[in-house]
DNA sequence: GTAAGCCTTGACGTCGGGGTCAAGGCAAGG
DNA sequence: CCTTGCCTTGACCCCGACGTCAAGGCTTAC
Protein backbone atom coordinates (compact mmCIF):
# COMPACT_ATOMS: atom_id res chain seq x y z
CA UNK A 1 0.00 0.00 0.00
CA UNK A 2 1.25 3.39 -1.00
CA UNK A 3 1.10 6.86 0.92
CA UNK A 4 -2.02 8.48 -0.59
CA UNK A 5 -3.89 5.12 0.34
CA UNK A 6 -2.73 4.35 3.71
CA UNK A 7 -3.31 7.89 4.39
CA UNK A 8 -7.03 7.76 2.99
CA UNK A 9 -7.75 4.59 5.01
CA UNK A 10 -6.72 6.10 7.89
CA UNK A 11 -8.63 9.20 7.41
CA UNK A 12 -5.44 11.69 6.92
CA UNK A 13 -2.89 13.11 5.11
CA UNK A 14 0.24 12.01 3.34
CA UNK A 15 1.76 15.07 4.77
CA UNK A 16 0.71 14.17 7.94
CA UNK A 17 2.44 10.06 7.17
CA UNK A 18 5.86 12.24 6.35
CA UNK A 19 5.35 13.89 9.38
CA UNK A 20 5.21 10.68 11.24
CA UNK A 21 7.71 9.40 9.77
CA UNK A 22 10.21 12.40 10.05
CA UNK A 23 9.87 12.47 13.82
CA UNK A 24 10.62 8.54 13.57
CA UNK A 25 6.92 7.63 14.81
CA UNK A 26 6.01 5.56 11.01
CA UNK A 27 8.87 5.06 9.18
CA UNK A 28 8.37 3.02 5.68
CA UNK A 29 9.73 0.59 4.01
CA UNK A 30 10.70 1.77 0.37
CA UNK A 31 9.66 0.43 -3.02
CA UNK A 32 12.55 -0.28 -5.88
CA UNK A 33 11.64 3.38 -6.96
CA UNK A 34 11.93 4.94 -3.37
CA UNK A 35 7.61 5.29 -3.08
CA UNK A 36 7.16 4.82 0.94
CA UNK A 37 5.30 1.26 1.17
CA UNK A 38 2.98 -0.11 3.86
CA UNK A 39 0.99 -2.98 5.15
CA UNK A 40 -1.78 -3.27 7.55
CA UNK A 41 0.39 -3.01 10.68
CA UNK A 42 1.38 0.37 9.44
CA UNK A 43 -2.41 0.98 9.76
CA UNK A 44 -2.94 -0.19 12.78
CA UNK A 45 -0.10 1.69 14.12
CA UNK A 46 -1.46 4.60 12.64
CA UNK A 47 -5.00 4.31 14.09
CA UNK A 48 -3.58 3.77 17.27
CA UNK A 49 -1.95 7.47 17.00
CA UNK A 50 -4.39 8.97 15.26
CA UNK A 51 -6.99 7.56 18.47
CA UNK A 52 -4.61 9.10 21.09
CA UNK A 53 -4.11 12.66 18.82
CA UNK A 54 -7.97 12.76 19.25
CA UNK A 55 -7.85 12.29 22.76
CA UNK A 56 -5.52 15.24 22.83
CA UNK A 57 -1.99 13.19 23.37
CA UNK A 58 1.10 14.94 21.84
CA UNK A 59 2.75 13.35 19.25
CA UNK A 60 5.23 12.05 22.00
CA UNK A 61 2.95 10.74 24.20
CA UNK A 62 1.81 8.50 21.52
CA UNK A 63 4.97 6.82 20.98
CA UNK A 64 5.00 4.07 23.88
CA UNK A 65 2.00 2.88 22.20
CA UNK A 66 3.37 2.64 18.63
CA UNK A 67 6.27 0.49 20.37
CA UNK A 68 3.83 -1.76 22.29
CA UNK A 69 2.20 -2.83 18.88
CA UNK A 70 5.50 -3.04 16.98
CA UNK A 71 6.66 -5.17 20.24
CA UNK A 72 4.05 -7.30 19.18
CA UNK A 73 1.20 -6.66 21.96
CA UNK A 74 -2.12 -6.65 20.45
CA UNK A 75 -2.87 -3.08 22.32
CA UNK A 76 -0.84 -0.75 21.91
CA UNK A 77 -1.97 -0.21 26.28
CA UNK A 78 -0.28 -3.50 27.31
CA UNK A 79 3.19 -1.81 28.30
CA UNK A 80 3.71 -0.38 31.50
CA UNK A 81 5.66 2.86 29.30
CA UNK A 82 1.93 3.36 27.71
CA UNK A 83 -0.04 2.90 31.22
CA UNK A 84 2.42 5.88 32.70
CA UNK A 85 1.13 7.81 30.03
CA UNK A 86 -2.23 6.91 30.76
CA UNK A 87 -2.06 8.43 34.45
CA UNK A 88 0.02 10.94 34.05
CA UNK A 89 -2.47 12.23 31.17
CA UNK A 90 -5.90 11.29 33.91
CA UNK A 91 -3.91 13.83 36.30
CA UNK A 92 -3.10 16.45 33.58
CA UNK A 93 -6.88 16.24 32.52
CA UNK A 94 -7.63 16.31 36.37
CA UNK A 95 -5.90 19.67 36.74
CA UNK A 96 -6.77 20.88 33.56
CA UNK A 97 -10.69 20.65 34.17
CA UNK A 98 -10.29 21.48 37.58
CA UNK A 99 -9.01 25.17 36.55
CA UNK A 100 -11.38 25.13 33.98
CA UNK A 101 -14.01 25.27 36.36
CA UNK A 102 -12.92 27.37 39.01
CA UNK A 103 -12.47 30.02 35.71
CA UNK A 104 -16.58 28.65 34.65
CA UNK A 105 -16.97 29.74 38.09
CA UNK A 106 -15.56 33.35 38.63
CA UNK A 107 -17.03 33.99 34.95
CA UNK A 108 -20.23 32.97 36.03
CA UNK A 109 -20.22 34.75 38.59
CA UNK A 110 -18.96 38.19 37.06
CA UNK A 111 -21.25 38.11 33.89
CA UNK A 112 -23.93 37.67 37.05
CA UNK A 113 -23.19 40.55 38.51
CA UNK A 114 -22.78 42.31 35.41
CA UNK A 115 -26.19 41.29 34.39
CA UNK A 116 -27.84 42.15 37.39
CA UNK A 117 -26.10 45.51 39.17
CA UNK A 118 -28.68 45.10 41.79
CA UNK A 119 -27.11 41.93 43.34
CA UNK A 120 -24.32 44.46 43.90
CA UNK A 121 -25.67 45.83 46.21
CA UNK A 122 -25.39 43.23 48.89
CA UNK A 123 -27.99 40.64 48.26
CA UNK A 124 -30.54 42.37 51.19
CA UNK A 125 -33.49 41.74 48.68
CA UNK A 126 -33.85 37.99 49.85
CA UNK B 1 4.76 56.76 33.42
CA UNK B 2 7.06 55.04 31.23
CA UNK B 3 6.68 51.76 29.83
CA UNK B 4 9.03 50.16 32.03
CA UNK B 5 7.20 51.10 34.89
CA UNK B 6 3.91 50.38 33.93
CA UNK B 7 5.23 46.85 32.86
CA UNK B 8 6.96 46.19 36.42
CA UNK B 9 3.50 48.06 38.22
CA UNK B 10 1.65 45.41 35.73
CA UNK B 11 3.72 42.24 36.61
CA UNK B 12 4.46 42.30 32.98
CA UNK B 13 7.08 43.29 30.12
CA UNK B 14 7.95 45.95 28.21
CA UNK B 15 7.85 43.36 25.36
CA UNK B 16 4.27 43.02 26.23
CA UNK B 17 3.03 45.98 26.07
CA UNK B 18 4.88 46.90 22.66
CA UNK B 19 3.01 44.11 21.29
CA UNK B 20 -0.56 44.69 22.70
CA UNK B 21 0.57 48.52 21.16
CA UNK B 22 1.15 47.25 18.34
CA UNK B 23 -2.11 45.17 17.90
CA UNK B 24 -4.35 48.20 18.53
CA UNK B 25 -5.40 46.93 21.93
CA UNK B 26 -3.13 49.67 24.21
CA UNK B 27 -1.71 52.74 22.13
CA UNK B 28 0.22 55.05 23.78
CA UNK B 29 1.15 58.93 24.03
CA UNK B 30 4.45 60.10 23.08
CA UNK B 31 7.51 62.32 25.29
CA UNK B 32 9.02 64.64 23.41
CA UNK B 33 11.81 61.91 22.51
CA UNK B 34 9.48 59.17 21.68
CA UNK B 35 9.45 57.25 24.74
CA UNK B 36 5.62 55.92 25.50
CA UNK B 37 3.91 58.08 28.36
CA UNK B 38 1.08 56.31 29.86
CA UNK B 39 -0.89 56.88 33.37
CA UNK B 40 -3.11 55.19 35.81
CA UNK B 41 -6.07 54.39 33.25
CA UNK B 42 -3.44 52.57 31.37
CA UNK B 43 -2.81 50.65 34.29
CA UNK B 44 -6.55 49.70 34.86
CA UNK B 45 -6.82 49.05 31.39
CA UNK B 46 -3.82 47.03 31.05
CA UNK B 47 -5.23 44.50 34.66
CA UNK B 48 -8.28 44.03 32.72
CA UNK B 49 -6.33 42.29 29.67
CA UNK B 50 -4.49 40.79 32.22
CA UNK B 51 -6.61 39.27 34.23
CA UNK B 52 -8.78 38.00 31.17
CA UNK B 53 -5.49 36.79 29.67
CA UNK B 54 -5.26 34.76 33.01
CA UNK B 55 -8.96 33.38 32.46
CA UNK B 56 -7.78 32.01 29.01
CA UNK B 57 -9.10 34.65 26.86
CA UNK B 58 -7.48 35.87 23.61
CA UNK B 59 -6.19 38.96 23.45
CA UNK B 60 -8.70 39.73 20.70
CA UNK B 61 -11.56 38.81 22.95
CA UNK B 62 -10.52 41.71 25.42
CA UNK B 63 -10.68 43.98 23.73
CA UNK B 64 -14.31 44.65 23.99
CA UNK B 65 -13.31 44.96 27.65
CA UNK B 66 -10.60 47.47 27.19
CA UNK B 67 -12.65 49.72 24.81
CA UNK B 68 -15.47 49.51 27.28
CA UNK B 69 -13.11 51.10 29.88
CA UNK B 70 -11.94 53.39 27.60
CA UNK B 71 -15.60 54.83 27.01
CA UNK B 72 -15.86 55.94 30.42
CA UNK B 73 -17.49 52.99 32.40
CA UNK B 74 -16.30 52.21 35.54
CA UNK B 75 -15.65 48.13 34.77
CA UNK B 76 -14.92 46.72 31.69
CA UNK B 77 -17.79 44.54 31.84
CA UNK B 78 -20.93 46.83 32.07
CA UNK B 79 -21.32 46.82 28.28
CA UNK B 80 -22.97 44.59 26.42
CA UNK B 81 -19.88 43.33 23.72
CA UNK B 82 -18.14 42.68 27.00
CA UNK B 83 -21.21 40.29 28.51
CA UNK B 84 -21.45 38.61 25.00
CA UNK B 85 -18.08 37.30 25.01
CA UNK B 86 -18.52 36.20 28.98
CA UNK B 87 -21.61 34.11 27.66
CA UNK B 88 -19.46 32.87 24.63
CA UNK B 89 -16.74 32.05 26.79
CA UNK B 90 -19.12 30.35 29.29
CA UNK B 91 -20.19 28.50 26.46
CA UNK B 92 -16.83 27.63 25.02
CA UNK B 93 -15.70 26.23 28.80
CA UNK B 94 -18.77 24.45 28.88
CA UNK B 95 -18.19 21.89 25.51
CA UNK B 96 -14.46 22.38 26.24
CA UNK B 97 -15.08 20.39 30.02
CA UNK B 98 -17.41 18.58 28.40
CA UNK B 99 -14.74 17.13 25.84
CA UNK B 100 -12.41 16.52 28.47
CA UNK B 101 -14.46 14.42 30.81
CA UNK B 102 -15.54 12.43 28.41
CA UNK B 103 -11.76 12.15 27.05
CA UNK B 104 -10.87 11.24 31.01
CA UNK B 105 -13.31 8.76 31.57
CA UNK B 106 -12.82 7.45 28.43
CA UNK B 107 -8.67 6.80 29.38
CA UNK B 108 -9.64 6.21 32.78
CA UNK B 109 -11.65 2.89 31.96
CA UNK B 110 -8.89 1.92 29.32
CA UNK B 111 -6.47 2.42 32.09
CA UNK B 112 -8.47 0.04 34.52
CA UNK B 113 -8.87 -2.18 31.46
CA UNK B 114 -5.21 -2.65 30.75
CA UNK B 115 -4.43 -2.72 33.96
CA UNK B 116 -6.55 -5.38 35.08
CA UNK B 117 -7.19 -7.84 32.32
CA UNK B 118 -9.34 -10.10 33.78
CA UNK B 119 -12.18 -7.26 33.21
CA UNK B 120 -11.82 -8.07 29.41
CA UNK B 121 -13.38 -11.65 30.19
CA UNK B 122 -16.53 -10.09 30.73
CA UNK B 123 -16.99 -9.21 34.32
CA UNK B 124 -18.66 -12.94 35.40
CA UNK B 125 -16.21 -13.07 38.44
CA UNK B 126 -18.85 -10.57 40.33
C1' DG C 1 4.16 11.37 -27.00
C1' DT C 2 1.66 13.30 -23.75
C1' DA C 3 -1.53 13.98 -20.20
C1' DA C 4 -3.14 12.38 -15.71
C1' DG C 5 -2.32 11.02 -11.40
C1' DC C 6 0.43 9.10 -8.42
C1' DC C 7 4.98 9.74 -5.88
C1' DT C 8 9.66 12.18 -4.12
C1' DT C 9 12.33 15.97 -1.31
C1' DG C 10 12.82 20.66 0.27
C1' DA C 11 11.39 24.67 2.11
C1' DC C 12 8.49 28.17 3.75
C1' DG C 13 3.75 29.53 6.09
C1' DT C 14 0.39 29.16 9.92
C1' DC C 15 -1.33 30.53 14.70
C1' DG C 16 -0.63 33.26 19.65
C1' DG C 17 1.78 35.57 22.67
C1' DG C 18 5.27 37.06 23.22
C1' DG C 19 11.24 36.15 23.97
C1' DT C 20 15.55 37.61 22.57
C1' DC C 21 18.94 39.98 20.29
C1' DA C 22 20.94 44.16 17.64
C1' DA C 23 21.96 48.84 16.82
C1' DG C 24 21.31 53.09 18.22
C1' DG C 25 19.08 57.52 20.89
C1' DC C 26 18.40 60.15 25.33
C1' DA C 27 19.30 61.60 30.19
C1' DA C 28 21.78 61.86 34.43
C1' DG C 29 25.62 61.14 37.61
C1' DG C 30 30.53 61.11 38.53
C1' DC D 1 33.92 62.61 28.66
C1' DC D 2 32.22 58.30 29.84
C1' DT D 3 29.33 55.03 31.81
C1' DT D 4 24.86 53.39 33.15
C1' DG D 5 20.30 52.63 32.41
C1' DC D 6 16.56 53.79 30.52
C1' DC D 7 14.20 54.04 25.85
C1' DT D 8 13.41 53.33 20.44
C1' DT D 9 12.53 50.26 16.12
C1' DG D 10 13.38 46.14 13.50
C1' DA D 11 13.99 41.53 12.90
C1' DC D 12 14.29 36.81 13.73
C1' DC D 13 13.10 32.66 17.16
C1' DC D 14 9.89 29.54 19.67
C1' DC D 15 6.29 25.67 20.02
C1' DG D 16 3.17 21.68 17.50
C1' DA D 17 1.21 19.55 13.88
C1' DC D 18 0.85 19.93 10.06
C1' DG D 19 -0.73 23.00 5.12
C1' DT D 20 0.92 24.50 0.94
C1' DC D 21 3.64 25.26 -2.78
C1' DA D 22 7.68 24.07 -6.05
C1' DA D 23 10.23 21.22 -9.06
C1' DG D 24 10.81 17.06 -10.58
C1' DG D 25 10.38 11.52 -11.28
C1' DC D 26 7.52 7.21 -12.24
C1' DT D 27 3.59 4.70 -14.35
C1' DT D 28 -0.32 3.96 -16.84
C1' DA D 29 -3.81 5.19 -20.24
C1' DC D 30 -4.96 7.11 -24.43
Amino acid sequence: MRIGELAERAGTTTRTLRYYEARGLLPARRDANGYRDYDERDLKLLRQIRTLQDFGFDLEETRPFVECLRAGHPEGDACPASLAVYRRKLDELDALIGELQAVRAQIGVRLALAEDPKCELGGQQW
